[in-house]
This record gives structure tokens, sequence and C-alpha cells, in this order.
RNA sequence: GUGGCCGUAGCUCAGCCUGGUAGAGCCCCUGUUUGUGGUACAGGUGGUCGCGGGUUCAAAUCCCGUCGGUCACCCCA
């Protein structure tokens, strides 16, 4: 495509009609099952200082390489900022400031921003639904979190979500961990990727994760996160899992699971599709974050949260065939061949007694403002012509069915059309 | 950030290998139908072949660059 000189930039996209409409949907779901578990929204700036987001871990690249960041015009201090690559943080940050009654529970929606290179699934700006709940550190919570997170996927219709289960443990365990995992790394050194080498110095749970085939020989050897945990994180752990059964919500207990944020503590887990084939099939994932706020300036408070990606969790729906298309869809077509004076009085008549309709400019012929009403997906085409206008009458087409046609007094419209479409669907 | 593939009408794509100044289907518009859509048939609008440069008498076709897309790695939702 050439003619146009602007496109959405690198990574962007306008998402139009029928995505669109998948994606309200979806976030109406959303706001539904958060709402009722007495979760309030929070809106917070798309950009924040950008320490803000350093804080939630240096060795992540989310943070080192992938931030949109800019500077304001302040001539004397301009501030460097960030557009938000998550939100966790911004959320901290906001608890940091107004120090709100706990627990506090709160539920975001919106973009989020990432410099990354697109691919399937990953897009420079995209779509995440989410929620935190600070204040406690009651394992309950976490089961809270996910069991809110699996009702969303439950009640949008997907049914082949997988919950993978792993515990990091607290500070302390975590360190322990990371001590053996450092010292089994570097005495196997030889046989792990070049990049894997450099991950073990920033983050050795990192490498965990790696997919690079040269590095799963290592890995399977690797000591496991489960024989350090210290029995307070041990205990927290076995009651997150014992509440999960409990609900009757199936999980995996994955203990190579690392989350790409560094923040998180005791329990993580994410949710995979598992019929994505791509490489992008985790839709979402969260854990609990017990020291973020304190980093943030705020005082020493536990969080637990998770977030969703839209754009996969719909990728997942189209994979499981699931896709709704539920749209309002048009009752009332006008077809006026009088000038369209007739057709702009009647829509505004209709629509403010709440009947969806719409019409054709340009004054068309008749047969092809029939045709733009065939194809709008009307129920009802209310055609007036000059007989009609003369008459002081409408006529009713069915569109859907037959195609019978009725004739209708002008003034008496409004109040028997709504009666009039309720027969028809019949 | 690294690598593979791709970029021709609004959409899906053929043509590119073996250079000779553009094609199909769908969509859209008009007509067959002197007021009436959904089927069928006929006709029509629409493209400086992503952009820039090079090779050549001649480039959609070959070469280089660039932008964009896509897939994998990395990373992550």
């Amino acid at each position: 495509m050439s003619k146009s000189r602007y496109q959405a930039p690198k990574g962007t996209r306008d998402i139009m009609v029928p995505e669109s409409n998948r994606i309200s949907s979806v976030l109406k779901v959303f706001e539904d099952t958060l709402n009722s578990g007495g979760y309030g929204q929070i809106i917070s700036p798309l950009f924040e200082e950008i320490g803000v987001f350093q804080r939630i871990g240096g060795s992540s690249e989310v943070v080192t390489k992938e931030m949109f960041d800019f500077y304001d015009k302040d001539p004397k201090s301009p501030q460097h900022l960030a557009l938000r690559p998550e939100l966790t943080a911004s959320i901290c940050r906001a608890f940091a400031q107004h120090r709100p009654v706990t627990p506090w529970k709160v539920w975001y929606q919106g973009p989020q921003f990432r410099y990354e290179k697109p691919q399937a699934g990953r897009y420079r700006q995209f779509l995440q639904v989410g929620a935190e709940l600070l204040g406690t550190p009651d394992p309950h919570a976490d089961i809270e979190i996910i069991a809110i997170a699996s009702n969303f996927f439950r009640k949008i219709g997907l049914s082949g979500i997988k919950l993978l289960l792993n515990s990091l443990g607290d500070a302390n365990s975590r360190k322990s961990y990371n001590k053996a995992l450092v010292e089994y790394f570097a005495s196997n050194q030889e046989d792990l990727s070049e990049q894997s080498q450099e991950t073990m110095l920033k983050n050795p749970l990192r490498v965990l994760d790696s997919k690079r085939q040269e590095d799963q020989g290592v890995i399977e050897g690797a000591p496991l996160i489960t024989d350090f945990l210290n029995s307070d994180s041990v205990n927290h752990f076995h009651i997150v899992q014992d509440g999960l059964s409990l609900l009757g919500i199936d999980y995996e207990l994955t203990p190579r699971l690392v989350r790409g944020l560094d923040y998180y503590t005791k329990t993580t887990f994410e949710f995979v599709a598992p019929n994505l084939d791509s490489a992008q099939n985790a839709v979402g994932g969260g854990g609990r974050y017990d020291g973020l706020v304190e980093a943030l300036g705020g005082p020493p408070t536990e969080g637990i949260g998770f977030a969703i990606g839209i754009e996969r969790t719909l990728m997942a729906c189209e994979a499981e065939n699931i896709l709704d298309s539920s749209v309002q869809s048009l009752e009332v077509f006008i077809v006026d061949t009088t000038g369209g004076k007739e057709a702009l009085v009647l829509s505004e008549e209709l629509r403010q007694i709440g009947i969806r309709v719409d019409r054709s400019f340009d004054q068309r012929s008749m047969k092809a403002q029939m045709k733009a009403a065939d194809r709008s997906g009307a129920e009802l085409a209310i055609i007036i012509g000059t007989d009609e206008l003369n008459e002081n009458q409408v006529t009713l087409r069915d569109l859907r069915g037959e195609g019978t046609q009725t004739v209708l007094d002008r003034q008496s419209l409004s109040k028997k059309l709504p009666k009039i479409l309720e027969e028809t669907r019949k």
C-alpha cells in the first residue's frame, strides 16, 4: 500500500469494527467480574517519572531497553518521563502517594507501551487488564486474585487456559536459592549458551526461562526453588494450593516458572493458552510483590496482583473458536427517496426513543438505498417515497424474511414501531 | 537487539525464476428491474507494482539501501 503517506507507527494498529467490538465486550466482562469482587477501578497516568518503573528491576529488559521515555518541556528542570510498560509499579506508586486504607483492591484497564520488535501477539502498544490487592500477607489474597483471573477466562468462554503455579519464596529463601543457582550455573558454565552466561550474572533465575536448545540440559539439572523455601514460604504456598483445590481451580506446579519482572516474591503464576502455537502463549500472569511499595517510598506493604493481555486473550478465543461478535445490530434503516428530509427527521425521532436506526446520504436511488438497508443488517426498512409523503404514510418492509410490506400512518409510527419490531422477531 | 520470509487494486492473491511499460476473485458503483435489498447475468470505477537508488535500450520482474509487515530467538502480556 503506497498512497497514504502516514501509517500507524510500528507495533501499533487501528483496531476496527469486528475486533473493537470484541475488545469492548471482553472489557465489560472484566469490569463486571472485578466489581463483583469488591475491587474499584483505578485510572492512573499513561506516563510516570521514569524512576517509578526503574524500581521494578534493573535486570528486566522491560526496564532497561524497552521503555518509551522522554523529557517534558520545563526549561529549568525537565522531568524524565516514561510511557508505562506495565501497571503494577504505577499502582504501587499511587498507594505510596495516597496511603489508602488496606486491604486496597483495585482493577485497571488500558494501554501499555514497550519498545520491542513486534511479533505475533506482541505490540508496542498493547492492552492489559489487571487487578492488585495491597496491604495483606494473607495467602487467601493470593487465592482470591488467582480465582478472579480464572473466573474472567471462564466467563468469556475460554476453557483451555492452563494455570502454572510456583513460589519464589520470600527474600531470604530467594537469596539462598540464588546462591545455589549461581554456584550450579558457574560450574556448568561451559555448557550454557553465551546469552545465558550473561543473564546468569544479572539474574540467575532468568536463566531457567531460556528456550535455547543448548541450555535445556543444564536447566534440567538445576536445583529447584522448592528445596530452598523456608518454613514460612512453604506454609504460605501450601495454603494457596489447598485453597485453589478447595475452589476447584486446576493448576500445574512449575518449579521453573520465572516471571519477567524482578519484584516477585512467594506466589507467582502464569496463565497460558496451550492451543496458541505462537511463541507468545502466555495470556496473563502475576504474583506477590511484598517489597515493591516500600521500594517506591511507601510503607512496607504486601501486595499481589495479576495482569492479562487482551490481544493474546483474543487470540486464544480465536484458537478456541469462541469469537463473540454480539454487537447490537441495527433495527431500522430508513429509505427516503424524497430528498432526505424525511429520513433526517424520522431517524432523529426514532433514535430519541431508543431505536437503533441508520439511513443513506447523498440522495441515492431507491435501489441503492435498499441495498444499503440490506447490508446494514437492519431488521426493517422504512420506505418513504413520494406516494408515502403525499399520503402521510410510511411503508415498512421486512428485511429478514420474505420482504412483506405494510403501510402505516406516519403519525403513529413512533408509537407502534417498538411493538412491530418485537413481532418481527418472533 | 539478531536472523528467515514477505510488501502488486479497498481486501485475498497471480505475474517476478526465463526483464519488454499490469491481471483474477471478492468488495464497491451502474444496468437488466419506469419507486424495493438479499440470487443471476452484463458493464464499470479503482494501481506512479511500499519508498529511494543502481544495472539495462527497457525493471513489478535483477542488485543495493530503506521503511513496513510476518515468523523465530531474545524478552514478555
